[in-house]
DNA sequence: ATCGTCATTTGT
DNA sequence: CAAATGACGATC
């Protein structure tokens, strides 16, 4: 019997499921998520008859793209398609339920075109993870729209019943809020929302932090009770999170509050956007294409046609901006209003007499500061800010002062607690037997003190006095009215019942001097921050701020006026060609790639390139080799077509299929 | 990964 | 000069 020869044959060509394409729209229009910048528009499938009824705009699909299955949104059904070639089929629908909603998939397209990113990476940002069980629950009913509210703190504000009745008229106002400090801000937060909410449209309220999201959550169940809104914040589980991006797709639910990646939470009929504390850098996403939540909100309110409540106690030169372009106009109280909420502050610069008393000499505390606690602690309890977490920040050379570095990568050493062993900040290495470098001597000492470390010191100069640290992990919500030591990094100030009686400012000087074009900025916020908690100058209210007073920050904090101090911050920056004044963009890695990057872009004219040089590798050094930055520059008005030739070049190299992924940032945050 | 296009090679 | 092969690029 000759055996019978069985060719090897491959699997047989694949047959093409004899499938019919749906009767009406048979087109389905995909985002592929795909962050290739080359591919970054939408691909056409024709949708099976099976899915003629569930692939409805905006849900997910999956598509078989490249050869390979990838996940997908369908923007739209269509009649035909310009495609030359021949179109594949939808391989699935993966759901229904339409979350990628018109309002959204247009606001991240905006968004990916503003930072020279790709939609898919804006859709990775907006839109949580599918979660199914979750999906298949129905969502409640809405909560009935609350009646139009009293306009309550915003009484205080010339502008502010206005604005709320404004909100409540349906109409958009848009402000440049500097709050009041000595009232309940999240209060003012709910009383606008709840404005909003009248008018039968939706709000987004965006914070910094869990703790500032509880603050506002607590007030908006006190305004709108406990169904007129959800919170959303990073430490949800992927079911709850689901569940509350869903209500809101849904619109089950109108008001939505959250930290920053709440900013896209597809809330319906918006009519209100509210960004708490704008300068602070928590609000800048740290993934690509690093969108702000001020931009994205801004953007948002102006496409949506909500009004906009963006601000803090402090004022950031970006709201300045939009306040001087009309784009929104400023909120605040008038002069008297304010004196009689702010606390009596002042200012004790190095120059100033140290304290006798031996305890307070150890924690650097000059007179006037130890007399202000030593007062204040009587009556309630005293905020102590201190700008470094850790035990000691950076230590160095007892004899010569030299910082004292790492052995093996150069980072700079740090004590975590009193007794421990010196450790590298940066790789996190022990070092042992440390030798300083220029005079061989072997002792150390501290070079920045941080929290714990002050408050052990505090504890030996106030030893009758209770002390408590909130900052790193160990953070404190709210304090009692009890006389109390409350030890805290910037941000991570607990409020106090009643209000603190007294607050210091350390080492303020020390963040003046940062090498940061927004060093005074950010240093005003933190004190306005913090000088917030503190009951008026009426009740006996303190700060002590150690730094020089004839610093312009130091200035505007004593006369309370961050208004003032952001115009002129924002003139200075104009001076110096600065953002927001001017619109920038970095390009970060290989120098050669860098430059390759910039050659290739159709940069529009007046653009100014100023590098690439090597960059400060901070203690984000995971890449090896050496990374380079270049910054361009351009007028406001080109920015646009700044974006567009950055994000033309990136689509350049993608298709080039080069390698090497090179970080492009448009309004980066660090510029020095 | 897979498919189509276009240039190059190979067989007449 | 036509068919077969392979490199390349787009990716529906």
């Amino acid at each position: 019997m000759v055996p019978q020869v069985v060719p090897a044959r491959r699997r047989p060509p694949r047959q093409p499921p004899a499938r019919t394409q749906a009767a009406e729209l048979p087109v389905a229009r995909v985002a592929v998520e795909v962050s290739l910048a080359h591919l970054d528009r939408p691909f056409d499938y024709l949708v099976p008859a099976k899915f003629a009824e569930a692939a409805v705009p905006g849900c997910r699909v999956r598509v078989r793209f490249a050869g390979k299955l990838t996940d997908g949104y369908l923007l739209e059904r269509s009649p035909g398609s310009d495609h030359p070639g021949k179109l594949a089929f939808l391989e699935r629908v993966v759901s229904a339920e339409p979350v990628l909603t018109a309002e959204l998939a247009g606001l991240a397209r905006a968004v990916a075109d503003h930072y020279a990113g790709t939609l898919a990476d804006v859709l990775r940002l907006a839109i949580p993870p599918r979660h199914a069980a979750t999906e298949s629950q129905p969502s409640g009913p809405a909560a009935a729209p609350p009646t139009t509210p009293d306009p309550g703190p915003w009484a205080r504000y010339p502008m502010g019943a206005g604005f709320i009745a404004a909100i409540a008229g349906g109409r958009s106002p848009r402000a440049a809020w500097s709050a009041l400090p000595g009232q309940s801000w999240p209060h003012a937060i709910a009383v606008a929302v709840a404005a909003a909410a009248s008018a039968g449209r939706g709000a987004v309220v965006v914070l910094p932090d869990a703790a500032d999201l509880a603050r506002v959550d607590a007030a908006l169940t006190s305004v709108l009770g406990p169904d007129g809104h959800v919170a959303l914040s990073a430490d949800l589980g992927p079911a709850q999170r689901y569940e509350r991006w869903l209500a809101a797709a849904r619109g089950s639910v109108r008001v939505v509050a959250g930290t920053r990646s709440a900013m896209f939470a597809p809330v319906r009929d918006l009519g209100l956007v509210v960004l708490w504390d704008d300068g602070d850098d928590l609000h800048a996403e740290r993934r690509a294409p690093y969108p702000h939540a001020r931009e994205v909100l801004a953007l948002r309110a102006h496409r949506s046609g909500a009004a906009a409540l963006i601000g803090g106690f402090s004022r950031t030169a970006e709201m300045t901006q939009l306040a001087q372009a009309g784009w929104a106009r400023t909120l605040r109280a008038d002069r008297a209003e304010v004196r009689s909420r702010v606390p009596e502050i002042r200012a004790a610069g190095d120059d100033s007499e140290l304290a006798r008393d031996e305890g307070a000499r150890a924690a650097r505390l000059p007179s006037v500061a130890l007399r202000a606690a030593r007062d204040a602690l009587t009556r309630g309890p005293v905020l102590v800010q201190v700008p470094r977490r850790g035990y000691l920040a950076a230590i160095g050379c007892a004899r010569c002062r030299e910082q004292a570095r790492c052995g093996s990568c150069g980072g700079p050493l740090a004590l975590e607690s009193a007794g421990a062993q010196a450790q590298c900040r940066w790789c996190g290495r022990l070092a042992s037997g440390w030798r300083c470098p220029r005079c061989q001597a072997t002792e150390i000492r501290a070079l920045v003190t941080g929290v714990r470390r002050t408050a052990e010191e505090l504890g030996r100069a106030f030893p009758s006095a209770a002390v408590r640290v909130s900052g790193g992990q160990g953070r404190i919500g709210r304090v009692q009215a009890a006389p109390a030591l409350v030890v805290a990094t910037p941000g991570a100030e607990p409020a106090a019942d009643g209000g603190y009686a007294a607050a210091l400012l350390l080492d303020a000087q020390a963040l003046l001097g940062r090498a940061d074009l927004r060093a005074g900025e950010e240093a005003l916020r933190r004190w306005m921050n913090a000088a917030a908690l503190v009951r008026p100058r009426s009740q006996g209210g303190i700060v002590v701020v150690l730094a020089d007073a004839a610093l312009p920050a130091v200035q505007a904090l004593i006369r309370w006026d961050p208004v003032t101090h952001a115009e002129r911050e924002l003139a200075e920056r104009a001076e110096l060609g600065f953002p927001p004044a001017v619109r920038m963009a970095s390009v970060t890695g290989s120098a050669s790639a860098v430059r390759s990057l910039l050659a290739s872009a159709a940069l529009p004219d007046g653009a100014e390139v100023l590098g690439p040089v090597p960059t400060a590798v901070g203690d984000d050094r995971q890449a090896e080799g050496e990374v380079y930055r270049a910054l361009v520059r351009v007028p406001r008005t080109v920015g646009t077509r700044l974006a567009r030739a950055l994000a033309e070049a990136q689509a350049g190299r993608s298709a080039r299929k080069d390698p090497e992924r090179l970080r492009v940032r448009v309004d980066p945050l660090e510029l020095i």
